[in-house]
RNA sequence: GGUACCUUGACCGAGUGGCUAGGUAGCGGUCUGCAAAACCGUCAACGGCAGUUCGAAUCUGCCAGGUACCUCCA
């Protein structure tokens, strides 16, 4: 086979609450499956953190010369709102409430949620279903669970038997837990319960009649239950068992338990050999949620209008602040930590342009091919994204002590650096230069040579009056200025 | 109530049984007309109490504080 990983890669399976060898089925192929958003309302910054950490691990997996198939559902139906609501799901009840079909509260978040992600800059998956668009499969599924005998029908909705596939399958795998701590903290079944056992969930749920999404099914009129959505779209794109399975932490003890259950009872096999879960994002150390209300929105970030933030701050800000932690660690977003990632990733985005300015000497007075390999070793272990930016800021220092002359390299590793921070910085990490330099405008970047001359000739004739007002006016109107030895540069921010 | 997890310097945040994380901020210096940027140097931490160990911030126990899940949430 030609396409021979040589990586070495370890990820943190949450089966087994150890590092394991990325071993893929079918290497050099990857079926990745990642839990998407329910498209009732806009995308909240917690959410984001989830798709950009399987951005950076998508894109490393590529990078490395894997054959991705990414698969990422959009939960358009059928996600209920609790087990005691009136039988709406989600969507109907947004709906009459802004007066608006279902399917264009759908359309109207489903496009803010790829504008958001596009804005993250992050990539779109292979395949991206939806669960309206599955219901068939939903249906086939839900069938051959209720003959397997892990379900049963009550007046038209069908629940999941957790306590009878308990009996030969562990249902609490995922989260370490036995069935009788689990009973435990359940609520007792009130009387109007249709379930046998407490911790039953509905895979198929009865429509009343003026339900607003309903469709027809061997049970009679209904809708699928929000967990069996994911288990029918994973398997039918990716096969009974593939390699990774990611999501929010939040999912793992209910949804993506019930995945398991689900696709054990319809395949008799493990659905996914590595389970992957991102830790939350927390403002003032609590868990930034939909339903606690102290969700950002993306929007309110960018713009600083928000009650918590003292100014706006740019995507690859917000990009480059998540790629400094780890995605197993809760992250906290506060004010003073957003300024501190902004500053890094402006110097990180400054020495890219540094790099072009480098003039290659006899000999190399660093290891570059250390700091390649140090780079894709912290990757390599579990996508540690906070220790490959520590490398990155090394190879910076490398590349401002290069220019000044303070440390000299062959040419050969220049264009090595040149590889391996456009690798990290652009293709890995996904971020991308947000300033807005001369690149393609002749009549800014000739305006601006005109400016640097005036101020060159005021400076050579110590008129400090006018070189300073130039500076000091380009500055209010946003422009970064650096004098150097022969005028200065700029940036616009 | 049950089950897990977390507590690192001014802030964010890695990691590890003995070896500088990194970023931001601070301090000192180089450079500069001044500033900014950059570079060099530097300060500073492992919640508390016991134990295991030649050695623990890293392992164990207890305590304190916090978070999450068990009910919709990435």
């Amino acid at each position: 086979m030609n396409n021979e990983i040589t990586r070495k890669l370890v990820i943190y399976n949450t089966l087994s609450r150890t590092k394991e060898v990325f071993e893929p089925i079918h290497s050099p192929h990857v079926g990745m499956y990642v839990c998407g958003p329910t498209v009732y309302s806009d995308v909240h910054l917690g959410n984001c953190r989830t798709f950009i950490s399987f951005d950076i691990i998508y894109r490393y997996l590529l990078h490395i010369g894997y054959k991705v198939r990414y698969v990422r559902n959009i939960t358009d139906a059928g996600h209920l709102e609790g087990d005691h609501d009136e039988g709406d799901d989600k969507f109907a009840k947004k709906a009459k409430l802004e007066q608006l079909e279902p399917m264009e509260i759908v359309q109207k978040y489903t496009l803010g949620f790829h504008e958001v992600l596009s804005m993250f800059n992050t990539l779109p998956p292979s395949i991206e279903p939806t669960a309206t668009g599955h219901i068939i499969d939903q249906i086939e599924m839900i069938r051959k669970i209720l003959e397997s005998g892990y379900a049963y029908e009550v007046n038209g909705t069908v629940y999941f038997d957790v306590e009878k596939y308990s009996n030969n399958h562990s249902y609490g795998v995922l989260t370490n837990r036995k069935l009788e701590d689990l009973l435990e903290g359940t609520r007792e079944l009130s009387g109007q319960d249709e379930k046998k056992g407490r911790l039953d969930f509905a895979l198929w749920i009865k429509s009343k009649p003026e339900t607003l999404m309903q469709w027809p099914s061997p049970w009679g009129n209904g809708f699928p239950g929000w967990h069996i959505e994911c288990s029918a779209m994973s398997t039918k794109y990716l096969g009974t068992t593939f390699d990774i399975h990611g999501g929010g932490m939040d999912l793992q003890a209910t949804h993506h338990t019930n995945e398991i259950a689900q696709s054990e009872a319809f395949s008799n096999v493990s659905p996914v050999k590595y389970w992957v879960h991102t830790n939350m994002l927390t403002v003032n150390g609590a868990r930034m949620s939909k339903t606690a209300g102290n969700g950002f929105l993306p929007k309110e970030l960018f713009t600083g209008n928000h009650p918590l933030l003292e100014r706006g701050y740019s995507p690859m800000t917000v990009r480059f602040f998540m790629a400094q932690s780890q995605y197993r660690s809760t992250l906290d977003f506060s004010n003073e930590a957003l300024q501190a990632a902004e500053k890094g990733y402006k110097r990180l985005m400054e020495s890219l342009s540094v790099l072009d300015k480098i003039v290659p000497g006899e000999v190399s007075s660093v290891s570059i091919a250390e700091l390649k390999e140090k780079c894709y070793a912290a990757m390599d272990d579990d996508f540690n994204t906070p220790i490959l930016i520590s490398h990155l800021f090394d190879a910076v220092r490398i590349i401002n002590s290069a220019r000044d002359k303070q440390e000299t390299l062959t040419s050969d590793d220049l264009e090595m650096l040149k590889q391996i921070m456009h690798s990290f910085v652009f293709e890995v990490l996904g971020l991308k230069d947000e300033s807005n330099n001369s690149a393609g405008n002749e009549v800014m970047e000739g305006l601006m040579n005109l400016i640097a001359d005036i101020r060159k000739s005021a400076r050579a004739n110590k008129d400090w009056s006018t070189s300073d007002k130039i500076r000091d006016e380009l500055s209010a109107l946003g422009f970064e200025i650096k004098d150097t030895k022969d005028g200065f540069e700029w940036r616009l921010n």
